[in-house]
DNA sequence: ATGAAAGCGCTAACAT
DNA sequence: ATGTTAGCGCTTTCAT
């Protein structure tokens, strides 16, 4: 590998050329022992100022790079933590990720990514890779899918903490809302519209079909029985949307009964239906109303504008990265779970029960 | 951090009670070498079947986990890939960086994430973190900006391969387009479709402004010298795109001259035109036209449908792991350059040259 | 505030 | 096909 053999031209000053330059070198060079390079570059104020300064004239002098692979070995710190994302190509998750990326970054950590897909297929192997590089922590968006994966988690060597649910058996943190919760506030809130005849869109990610069923229970609790429903492969597309109000359009017989209430298992999706709708030149929300899920940052600017279910994906994510790190410096250390719910977000693609009133719920 | 000090409820087979269970410890039980199950980790093949055997009993008694961190210091092998990305809330990076993160894992290498940001202000210091893991290579999706930071990585310790861009002075290799060469050709396209009246609709990504740049300066060659421009910060939105519009309206008198054609350095800018454009009942392509940027997955999906500059990103993602695993293997020793190009895709938000035939550029 | 010795857990290189 | 020896480059621990 031929590390920093040099410093642009003063291959002469280094120690051992050929070899790259390591923290016994910049030592040597400064007149000091290695332990007190070590102990500059890790916390530079227990080093005297003048001291300080002759190690760093070295490093700049030899353009010496930290070996943190060596250090981790010898600290059984990795200073690395390992996120697990199902899809990178959701943007449901970006939000999350990038607020655990900064606050994980500015504590001096690193992010190993993995990403689990949708099937629990390669989740052993997943682990066992991620596992070997010893990672201070794992932070999982969305959960592990295998028993035996979340056995493997629980006997408590890395700091865990599961994002994007509330699970009953948390492997150890937790932040997330209740899906099941999601799925039945909506339904409740939906007839409280007025809304009788309803329908639904999904993608086949399992937290989405858990608030799916919640409201579909919810709503036979109601003494609605029927919701026509279309389940579509992979991430969340706009396509998802046109498709399935094509497909509703199709089985429904025109506005009989009411407008028709589509919910979606994600803004992205409801994104399409508006744009079918509006492709067919058909009313929302007079015809066919709107209910998208994410309250990602396009839900406000559709046309109409989208009533959604608002999670606050960075709020989760810095939490998550918090929780992490007060138990890295060993603040905490019991297990934390945290709610942090959800709300509803009417906004123009369904029915105002006060039409001159918008609400926030 | 206690390793694994126990499997399940075998706690007694363990040779050392308390501390985490090594390589060595696999041995001892397997009745081998230490470095005998090291190759049997690494290169199962070269193992005796009949060894392999009782050395993946010892592991599964142990629950042993391989130890990269310690590998990597001895082999001088990470199997560590940074990637590099503006940013991760950018979708126009997701499928490059996920045909990326496929390949790369599938090879046996896992991604270390880094985010630029799009300002080099910590740039230097995301370096030094990068190194200081000793990546085997770098993928830089996007470019670094200072000269410094690229001079850096020019010493050749570690394969690097850029991405998104064509730069003159690769730091090693790269695969990428020329994003001139999108804003002549965009320039050139739309004069041959009749526009003669042009605004300009961008984030301050870099490259996005150095296509605008193009397309400003082949319009105004070809005799039209007034362009309209709003330059917009952070990551593209709907609402650029509305906001956008709506401003180009207050400052062009409506419709003289012929439609109006706006071009925007992102399909989600150009998205949120066509929303306003809908909002306020202006028809597209008639009165104003739009060009998008990258044909990300909603592009032919939108109402009308958006016409773009298409950007293959999971095959600029699957080149650039490729590359660098070619170089990884030994392979290719020299810089490779990969000009993937781009397609101009003619959609109903522009109008077309021969209404009867849609046509792909 | 700084130094010296020992070792983190693995693999390269050589030997058998 | 397997074993032995000697580190990889850092930090822990104890000393001064």
């Amino acid at each position: 590998m031929n590390w920093q053999t040099m410093t642009g031209k003063k291959t002469e000053q280094l120690p051992r050329p050929g070899r790259s330059v390591t923290l016994g070198d910049v030592a040597r060079l400064a007149g000091v022992a290695p332990m007190t390079v070590s102990r500059y570059l890790n916390e530079p104020s227990i080093v005297r100022v003048e001291t300080g300064l002759k190690v760093q004239r070295a490093i700049d002098q030899t353009g010496y790079v930290h070996n943190r692979l060596a250090g981790a070995l010898a600290s059984s710190r990795s200073r690395l933590v390992a996120v697990v994302l199902p899809m990178v190509t959701n943007p449901l998750f970006s939000d999350t990720f990038e607020a655990i990326n900064q606050r994980l970054s500015q504590a001096g950590y690193q992010v190993l990514l993995g990403i689990s897909g949708y099937q629990s297929q390669q989740e052993q192997q997943l682990l066992d890779v991620i596992l070997s590089r010893r990672p201070d922590g794992i932070i999982l968006t969305g959960t592990l899918h295998t028993a035996a994966s979340r056995n493997r988690l629980r006997s408590g060597a890395v700091p865990v903490v599961e994002t994007w649910d509330l699970s009953p058996e948390p492997i150890d943190m937790l932040v997330g809302f209740s899906h099941e919760q999601v799925g039945h506030d909506c339904a409740t809130h939906l007839l409280g519209l007025g809304y009788r005849q309803f329908a639904l869109l999904a993608v086949n990610d399992p937290r989405g079909l858990r608030r799916a069923e919640s409201f579909i229970q919810t709503l036979a609790a109601q003494g609605i029985p029927h919701v026509l429903q279309h389940v579509y492969q992979g991430v969340p597309t706009l396509a998802h949307g046109r498709t399935g109000l094509s497909a509703l359009l199709e089985s429904v017989p025109a506005t009989q009964g009411g407008p028709l209430m589509i919910v979606c298992t994600s803004d992205t999706i409801a994104h399409g239906v508006l744009t079918e709708a509006a492709a067919r030149g058909i009313r929302v929300p007079e015809e066919v109303a709107v209910l998208g899920f994410g309250d990602m940052n396009f839900a406000s600017q559709t046309f109409p504008a989208l009533s959604t279910v608002r999670i606050d994906g960075s709020q989760m994510g810095d939490t998550a990265a918090r929780m992490l790190l007060e138990r890295l410096q060993g603040q905490v250390v019991g297990a934390g779970v945290k709610d942090i719910g959800f709300t509803l977000v009417d906004r123009d693609s369904t029915a105002q029960s006060n039409p001159s009133t918008k609400r926030a719920w």
